[in-house]
RNA sequence: GGCGGCAUAGCCAAGCGGUAAGGCAGAGGACUGCAAAUCCUCCAUCCCCGGUCCGAAUCCGGGUGCCGCCUCCA
């Protein structure tokens, strides 16, 4: 089987076929940079890097492009507020988001530019637009003519006519058509302005994306990916000024995630029922942050709660745990007679994992696979004293694979190693055979408050850190 | 008013016409000095009502409930 993508442009689920082959051009809107993100900001972050992992996984190779819009209204208010320059701001929040992109495990995208850094291009597709008469000018700001793009509407499917009646926005006097929307604003004295040719001014949101999707990626994209609430108008925005200034189709597949909730509403920031993932690692590791928003499938709600955390703990705790003992069976056991039903299993979970994530990103249908594996692990080392050379391997390539995408664990080996930590396990083994227990226990309290805990097996002490 | 989503065990969640994956929690058992980890066993007929079909959680019609977009928003 081959890919399949639901593609909101057509509602439909499509083979996936790029552009040009073997290659994905590959654009997902980045965040604001005016404060830390949440964990419903998240979820397309994590999503759409699972998407680009795989897509690698599986052979592409892929250019993915994730903006930071680093100046807007938001932008200059927070930077008044806090009494610095919107640059001093973009530098803080952009630093910022890495730190927290980081612990999720989400890779750096190829680029990731930035909008005050993309002035020319900017201000050379407005210009183009206004020559093609799709724009005009009025006082300094600049109008996407709306109606001038008969398509409009096309990937909210709503008709011009269904929006403009159910258009909540205030008339503007400015404006031909209240639907019309800004390209360029004029700035206001205390501003930030860059010079073009209608006056000091500043891009409007939606043209900077189109910018710098065209810039790096081309006039057509096979992937855009965003969250739901961006369907309309930002991507509608999009694809209109796109599309009326190469005249080529922009986006090939476009992706977008359902929303996270909490208590039944979406999380946003301007209802103010956020969690900062930032706050949320103070008692959560961020790998679990990561675990719960892919046990879900992209396309569905999912519902944050405390529990939901604990519970994607524990069972990314069950994977790390079965990826240990693999580890440490491999350097402290022999091998042994061949099994076939781990090698079996193995094969068959492969087979539905390939088939789970082919099919549309089916993360939370992958992960049972993973589990079937983990299932299998398990049972064939709790049953036999040494391990299945063949088999064990298998496990172990199929583990290391599915991490390379859902990245839940360090790659190179889940194995530790400590001096001071491997002293007191010899001093415990030494204790535990004179049945000195009491000292026994101490030493394995005393790792517990550092966050260690230890478990006996048949061959030994073993020591991981908790999640 | 327009467009769209969701409803599967105590909780989370796949499945999308062939007789309910997986995870968490729980109960019992095994292993252990005690633990932890792990293993074994147990734990649902899929919101309601009709219909199509040999066969439906899956398709169609009608309900009920919840949510989202149409304004900044991932």
């Amino acid at each position: 089987m081959a890919l399949a993508v639901y593609n909101d442009l057509t509602r439909k689920k499509e083979t996936f076929e790029p552009i040009e082959k073997g290659k994905v051009k590959f654009y997902t809107c980045g965040p604001t940079v005016y404060d830390f993100f949440h964990i419903g900001n998240a979820r397309p972050f994590v999503l759409f890097d699972v998407f680009r992992r795989y897509l690698e996984s599986i052979g592409y190779e892929v250019t993915f492009v994730q903006n930071f819009t680093d100046i807007d209204d938001k932008m200059i208010r927070r930077a008044n507020e806090t009494g610095i320059t919107v640059p001093e701001l973009a530098d803080k929040f952009i630093a910022e988001y890495f730190e927290d992109a980081d612990s999720l495990g989400i890779k750096r995208a190829t680029l990731h530019p930035r909008a005050t850094h993309e002035m020319d291009e900017i201000i050379k597709i407005v210009s183009k637009l206004i020559e093609k008469g799709h724009a005009y000018e009025r006082n300094g700001d600049v109008y996407f003519s709306v109606s001038s793009f008969p398509e409009y509407g096309k990937l909210s499917k709503q008709g011009i006519d269904d929006l403009r009646s159910g258009a909540r926005i205030e008339v503007d006097e400015r404006k031909n058509d209240p639907l019309d929307f800004a390209l360029w604003k004029a700035s206001k004295p205390e501003e930030p302005s860059w010079e073009s040719p209608w006056g000091k001014g500043r891009p409007g949101w939606h043209i900077e994306c189109s910018a710098m999707a065209t810039k790096y990626l081309g006039n057509s994209i096979d992937i855009h990916g965003g969250g739901s609430d961006l369907i309309f108008p930002h991507h509608e925005n999009e694809i209109a000024q796109s599309e009326c200034a190469s005249g080529c189709q922009f986006v090939k597949y476009w992706l977008h995630n359902a929303y996270l909730m909490i208590d039944k509403e979406k999380m946003s920031k301007s209802l103010g029922n956020f969690m900062t993932v930032r706050n949320i690692r103070k008692k959560f590791n961020p790998l679990v942050i990561r675990y719960f928003l892919l046990s879900a499938h992209y396309r569905s709600p999912i519902n944050f709660s405390k529990e939901g955390l604990d519970q994607a703990q524990s069972a990314l705790e069950r994977i790390n745990n079965c990826y240990t003992d693999l580890n440490f069976a491999v350097l402290n056991r022999k091998p042994c007679g061949k099994d076939d039903a781990l090698s079996e299993a193995v094969l068959k979970a492969s087979k539905g994992y390939t088939d789970a994530m082919d099919d549309d990103f089916n993360t939370a249908g992958a992960l049972g696979c993973v589990f079937d594996v983990v299932r299998a692990v398990n049972v064939h080392l709790t049953e036999n004293n040494g391990f299945c050379e063949e088999g064990i391997k298998s496990a172990k390539d199929f583990l290391v694979k599915v991490n390379s995408v859902f990245g839940f664990f360090p790659p190179e080996s889940s194995l530790n190693s400590d001096e001071e930590i491997d002293g007191l396990l010899a001093e415990r083994a030494e204790a535990r055979k004179c049945k000195n227990f009491k000292r026994s226990d101490e030493i394995r309290d005393l790792l517990a408050e550092k966050g260690i805990i230890i478990e006996d097996t048949a061959q030994g002490a073993r020591w991981k850190r908790q999640i």
